[in-house]
DNA sequence: TCAAAAGTGTTAGATTTACACCCATGA
DNA sequence: TCATGGGTGTAAATCTAACACTTTTGA
């Protein structure tokens, strides 16, 4: 091959995946035992390499669509991590991504085929090379997305009680709210929609279901929480 | 070579490098014409590819020290720019980094040498490849960090007075100021230090010279901006 | 009937914004 | 002496934070 660069070294690329979920009232992120060498046995994100014929964030997508079957999960790159020993094997550059996964849409037969495990924040292990680093950082980016997108519902069943997102935001700011200025805050987005239904499942009175309206979003309303 | 992930194609990675720089009032990025093929004589950020013995982020100190002589800049990462097409020769991942630089430091030898311009980001060309996105992404960061941690010093001389403070922000932040309140949040802030010098290039009356003290923000003082 | 979660407003304090004049100096 | 940029405070409006009781219903 006479390609242009050829005088430069090429290295393998990969992309790991931080994959949050949320359930009742805990952040929870899915890992798994590393499958291959280096490092079998070790607990780790999970990842995939990056083909030739493939843009890295596509990368990301097939390696989760691998994992979840899922097509249209919410997906925000965390960064490039690039030491030179990062990986024990061989010189490995890695995207890390961060995706949001609404637990009850994954089917738990493909958690349980990968042997991977939902870990809350506060008992993540050591993970494999730099990952628990990539959780860090991409735990700070969501944190900013979560306050400033209206990207919350992407890790909520399509229905939630208000309840469910303020436990939702509690875990995510670690720290409690005030019910009252939490929804009033809500009432103000419109776009956060209330509707007909009822969820008898967290009380006995039963909670108002909402919902996420993406076009009222999208006519310009701003998003604060 | 027996390697672990042999079976994986490998891809070239380079670093580009979006240099800020504020003048006067006007917030300024630095490119040049590029110097190789493909897309030779095309207006292009600076950049160069990751060695095997180097980390991402030592390879954009490398770039940024061969073209400015400067080994301390601050740089953070934009993200990883890798569509299967971007580089219309071969399959290159680059990964954007914007960095800050005082242009009074900057020998301006050194920037003819290497045929680069300082253009407004209102007056920006189109840039070879995915570049102009890269401009919008590390502008879109930068504004963040601007406002939400004390880098703004890196953009400016080591004394410099309030009113070069707030054209900066006003150029970051793209409105006009109040310079009353700007002043009155700059007070509250004891990092940055009022010094005794006076500064009389910019008006006849003289302007006090502030400083940053990076001691005292440590001490877990509050940045907003 | 009572336990458990849902739902609802008001007020004080803090923060933010708008706004106009005097000062010091060199030309 | 005057043109130029440097420097200063107050008041109204908005936003934020703290706070407690009533409702509904299944067990």
């Amino acid at each position: 091959m006479t390609g242009f660069y050829s005088e430069h070294s090429k290295v393998w690329l990969s992309v790991d995946c931080i994959i949050f979920g949320f359930d009742e009232s805990q952040l929870k992120v899915l890992i798994g035992r590393r499958q291959m060498d280096p490092g079998r046995g070790e607990w780790s994100l999970y990842g995939g390499f990056v083909r030739s014929d493939e843009s890295v964030d596509d990368a990301a997508h097939r390696v989760l669509f691998e994992l979840t079957g899922m097509r249209t999960l919410y997906m925000r790159q965390v960064g490039a991590f690039g030491s030179v020993d990062r990986d024990p094997g061989e010189r490995v550059v890695s995207v890390a991504y961060y995706v949001f996964i609404n637990v009850a849409d994954y089917d738990d037969r493909l958690r349980k085929e990968y042997a991977l495990e939902w870990v809350n924040l506060s008992d993540m292990p050591r993970l494999y090379s730099d990952h628990n680093q990539m959780v860090q950082e991409a735990l700070k980016k969501m944190r900013l997305k979560m306050t400033t997108e209206p990207v919350a519902f992407r890790l909520l069943p399509p229905l939630f009680t208000l309840t469910q997102l303020q436990k939702l935001y509690e875990a995510v700011k670690g720290e409690e709210l005030d019910k009252r200025n939490f929804r009033k805050r809500v009432k103000e987005m419109e776009f956060i929609e209330k509707t007909e239904l009822i969820d008898k499942t967290g009380s006995k009175r039963g909670a108002s279901l909402y919902r996420f309206n993406k076009r009222l979003y999208d006519e310009g309303k701003h998003f604060k929480l």
